[in-house]
RNA sequence: GGGCGGCUAGCUCAGCUGGUCAGAGCACCUGGUUUACACCCAGGGGGUCGGGGGUUCGAACCCCUCGCCGCCCACCA
């Protein structure tokens, strides 16, 4: 016999080790069996398992394990992305935690051989946390980003997109971070909206016939202006076009200059130029050709550019030095407060700045291209719709990408230097040597870049690094393009935009058919988690508090089209008791002998109740089904959870007690038999869903093993194809009759008060013979569910019987002695309310000639049966009304 | 400034290509020791579908407009 409860805290190690063992995740070798993978998105090494991944690797669970049931060769490959700035972060911390060594006291191999340190030790942890979830990954295929074969297919992309001239080295502005030291891509710049103020610059004219006043928010900069700009319409300025200002502090000269950039509308209408240190001030210098002096190092301190009492100070004590220095010389004039954005890094959090050096770049415009064709031609097509236009919106204005980072932790770039500073970009330093050797005709030594690729560099490939390219694998055959990708919103530029560019590049073919893009998970009030507000919720925790399943099934449920989830314990604990409710469902089968029978055929049942659920159950395997084929997650949990606890549980459970309890052996067997096949199709359309519950029961009802022709475990049983012949209409009005017989007569004893003790019979008053011998048959579950005697045929009903309306018959209870009349007249007229309102709705539809003449022939007669079937019925409430009245 | 989402019962949300579409779960109220389940069962109350306009025989659903809420992109003169 099954415990009370399903214990998850057991069963869930045991059985996922029984799986994996087993070699249950791997994709069948089978090469007939078509295809179906899912590349992971790969969480950071560094990371653990928060509740954004529970979300995203539940349902790629979902559809790995639905598709594996179907019979395909599923694979869902993990791994894991070495995140460059993350992990070396996490490992410097550490190393000054220990021993106050800093990465700089130590050389880069050093390092980096304490970075692998680490990650032998402590990477990784969330390739276990997954685990807990039941995600059933291809773990004998896990990849990592830095490992031999990825950073192999890294060299080999940047070295041909080098020679496609795709990929090229430039010296111009990049977003610099000073806390780390490092170039950054735009989409790691984080726009913050701080407080800040304008100073206003008097720059006297070096005639000295005057002054021309700048704002600024940054004076620092001002070490480097190599100009001023203003509008070329702007009369204030025209005399001063091609004149000079001698420069305050620096003491160099500097030309006023004509620009479209300055807005005249703004400030002063007159701009400082600083090439080196803005990204609109480099174009305008670029036009000018005005000279670029930096006046920073990569601390972001002053340098040997600036006058010497500035060099070495950090910008912001040069900033306030300058500004003193301004007030000084008198020529400070006037200062604002303002609010505005100041890009900070998204990592460090510290403000970037413009800084003039030589980057790697990825020419994304060109690659872009392929990328917006294969999404608006379907090729690729994502989930919800609207996501492609935000993918659109940005490939479309995409902007150069800066791949070199001044880190140690990554993918080394493939390029060495001669003495002469050519560049020899090759996958091994033996080619880029031959090539030295060809341009010089002599050996020299060589340089290797020391800097080292984006993180997202090397992610761009995952859905074709991790399968073996450029090797030419059965898996990369078998498996590319990828069947799905289910990712969060947040990366849709930095990794599915350029895994689109890459892949079609690379393969010639997308990377994927389908994005499926999941929401964001936010706390009950709606608040984004974070550490900081502490109300992040853990998903361990929750899965010890509640079972992975239930955790599972809540996010599955939950993950509409969204563009958050509000997530409460409250939700979990719900779907926790749909678990044990399914549980004791199952139960309650094996407390009755319900077990397969061998040879059981759905489509053979005699009993109305058995193929009725028989064709409840075929529905069900089909919408859930198409929900999961169309990333329809919470279609497919909402088709479950009501088709299992309020068709099956709720009443064919209930209807089916008198029979399993009853004489009649042949009937029994048969509920029996189909009751336990219901229940074994209910375990198989929930496992992609919630796997352990229903792994363990189905080894737990092993008493219907043999008649199930599938040994071994539920997550490789095939999944059930139930034809539409299955559902009997005839057997579904019987028993939707029956069911809402004792729906109305429920409410009203309850509505009326009748003791629960109160045993009357249900007469039948009115109804056609079919309905008559329905109602008749069904006499032992009516009995037991509506609390009666029996179900009896009555001509008339009798004096102060209570009378219902149910898929027009007539049924009474004769309950007159338990009741208030009171209750029953404003039962009465509430129904008779309902109706009168309908009625009048219908009818002036009805009587709207425009509506006859224009609306469809079918929607027209079914206002009329409305019609005529809410008039007989509020007929029949009115006469019961009238002769309660008469009574009383 | 540009773009995108959302605004439906107290709360969280379903309602796809306009015609039983006014729903579900939770919460709430009432009643239940019926041997599957109190992580349960039965019944009940509750919404002029953000405001306004329009298209249509008919709009929560389409169009326009306004209003909030949230997100993304751009933007340190």
């Amino acid at each position: 016999m099954l415990d009370k409860t399903f214990d998850p805290k057991t069963v869930e190690p045991r059985l996922y080790a029984a799986w994996e063992d087993s070699g249950a995740f791997a994709p069948k070798d089978d090469p007939s069996a078509e295809p179906f993978s899912i590349v992971i998105p790969p969480p950071n090494v560094t990371g653990s398992l928060h509740i954004g991944h529970a979300l995203n690797n539940t349902l790629q669970d979902v559809l790995t394990r639905f598709e594996r049931m179907r019979g395909k060769a599923a694979l869902w490959l993990p791994g894991t992305d070495h995140a460059g700035i993350a992990t070396q972060m996490v490992v410097e911390r550490q190393l000054a935690a220990q021993g106050n060594m800093s990465r700089r006291d130590m050389t880069r191999d050093e390092f980096v051989a304490k970075v692998w340190e680490w990650k032998a030790q402590s990477g990784g942890r969330i390739v276990h946390q997954l685990r807990r979830l039941g995600a059933s990954c291809d773990w004998s295929r896990e990849r990592f980003t830095l490992d031999e074969g990825l950073s192999a297919a890294v060299r080999k992309v940047f070295v041909q997109l080098y020679k496609e001239k795709l990929l090229y080295r430039d010296k111009r502005l990049v977003n610099w971070d000073p806390q780390f030291q490092t170039a950054i891509s735009d989409l790691e710049v984080e726009q913050r909206e701080v407080d800040g103020q304008y100073w206003h610059f008097a720059y006297p004219l070096e005639d000295g016939s005057g002054e021309i006043v700048v704002a600024t928010t940054r004076p620092e900069t001002m070490l480097g202006d190599t100009a001023v700009a203003v509008h070329p319409s702007d009369e204030r300025y025209t005399h001063l076009i091609g004149k000079a200002v001698r420069l305050p502090i620096v003491n160099r000269p500097i030309p006023i200059i004509a620009d479209e950039y300055p807005d005249p509308e703004k400030g002063s209408g007159a701009v400082k130029i600083t090439p080196a240190h803005d990204f609109n001030d480099f174009i305008v210098g670029k036009r000018h050709n005005l000279p670029a002096i930096n006046v920073m190092d990569e601390f972001a301190r002053i340098n040997a550019n600036a006058p010497e009492a500035y060099r070495g100070l950090d910008r912001f004590k040069a900033r306030a030095k300058v500004v003193e220095e301004f007030e000084q010389l008198g020529l400070l004039r006037g200062i604002e407060k303002t609010r505005h954005v100041v890009p900070h890094g998204d990592r460090s959090g510290v403000p970037v700045e413009p800084f003039l050096t030589d980057q790697w770049y990825v020419n994304a415009k060109v690659l872009a291209q392929p990328a917006i064709k294969a999404v608006e031609e379907g090729t690729t097509t994502m989930v919800p719709k609207h996501w492609e236009k935000t993918f659109f919106e940005w490939l479309r204005n995409i902007e150069p990408w800066c791949v070199s980072r001044q880190l140690w932790w990554g993918h080394r770039i493939p390029a060495w230097y001669g003495p002469d500073g050519k560049v020899f970009v090759a996958e091994t330093e033996a080619e880029a040597k031959a090539q030295a050797l060809e341009v010089y005709g002599h050996e020299e030594p060589l340089r290797q870049d020391e800097d080292v690729l984006d993180t997202w560099f090397s992610s761009a490939l995952w859905p074709f690094s991790t399968l073996g390219w450029p090797e030419k694998t059965g898996d990369l055959a078998r498996f590319y393009p990828t069947s799905v990708l289910i990712t969060a919103g947040d990366i849709i530029f930095f990794w599915v935009a350029r895994m689109m560019m890459q892949g079609l590049h690379f393969m010639g073919e997308v990377p994927f058919k389908r994005v499926f893009f999941n929401a964001l998970v936010r706390d009950a009030e709606g608040k984004k988690m974070s550490k900081t507000k502490g109300n992040v919720m853990d998903p361990l925790e929750l899965v010890d508090d509640y079972g992975a399943d239930a955790l599972r099934f809540t996010l599955t449920a939950m993950s509409g089209h969204q563009r958050d989830i509000k997530l409460s314990r409250q939700r979990i604990e719900g779907y926790r008791n749909f678990g044990t409710k399914l549980w004791n469902a199952a139960r309650f089968c094996q407390a009755n002998g319900c077990e397969r029978a061998e040879g059981f055929d759905p489509a053979k049942v005699g009993l109305p109740l058995n193929r009725w659920i028989v064709g409840q159950t075929a529905r069900t395997a089909r919408a859930v089904t198409e929900a999961l084929e169309e990333c329809a997650f919470d279609d497919a949990a909402s088709a479950l959870y009501r088709f299992i606890w309020n068709v099956y549980c709720d009443w064919y459970v209930e209807l089916s007690k008198p029979i399993l309890k009853g004489e009649d052996a042949a009937a029994q067997a048969e509920t029996q038999a189909t009751a336990a096949w219901v229940l074994d199709q209910i375990m198989l359309l929930l496992h992609p869903v919630m796997p352990f519950l229903t792994e363990e029961l189905w080894a737990q009802t092993a008493a219907s093993g043999a008649a199930r022709g599938h040994t071994g475990f539920l997550m490789t049983a095939p999944w059930p194809q139930l034809g539409a012949g299955l559902v009997d209409p005839a057997a579904e009005a019987e028993i939707e009759l029956i069911v809402a017989a004792i729906r109305e007569g429920r409410s009203v004893r309850d509505e009326l008060n009748v003791p629960n003790s109160a045993r009357p019979p249900l007469l039948v008053i009115e109804a056609d013979d079919a309905q008559r011998r329905t109602l008749e048959a069904a006499a032992g579950s009516i009995g037991l569910m509506l609390r009666v005697s029996e179900v009896r045929s009555e001509a008339a009903a009798p004096e102060g019987a209570i009378p219902f309306v149910v898929e027009g018959a007539t049924l009474a209870l004769p309950v007159a002695e338990f009741i208030d009349l009171t209750a029953e007249r404003a039962r009465l007229a509430k129904e008779i309310a309902a109706h009168t309102q309908d009625i009048e709705r219908t009818a002036k539809k009805l009587s709207n000639p425009d509506f006859i003449a224009r609306a469809p022939e079918e929607v027209v007669d079914e206002n009329r049966e409305r019609l005529a079937e809410a008039e007989a019925a509020k007929a029949k409430l009115e006469s019961a009304l009238g002769r309660l009245k008469a009574v009383v």
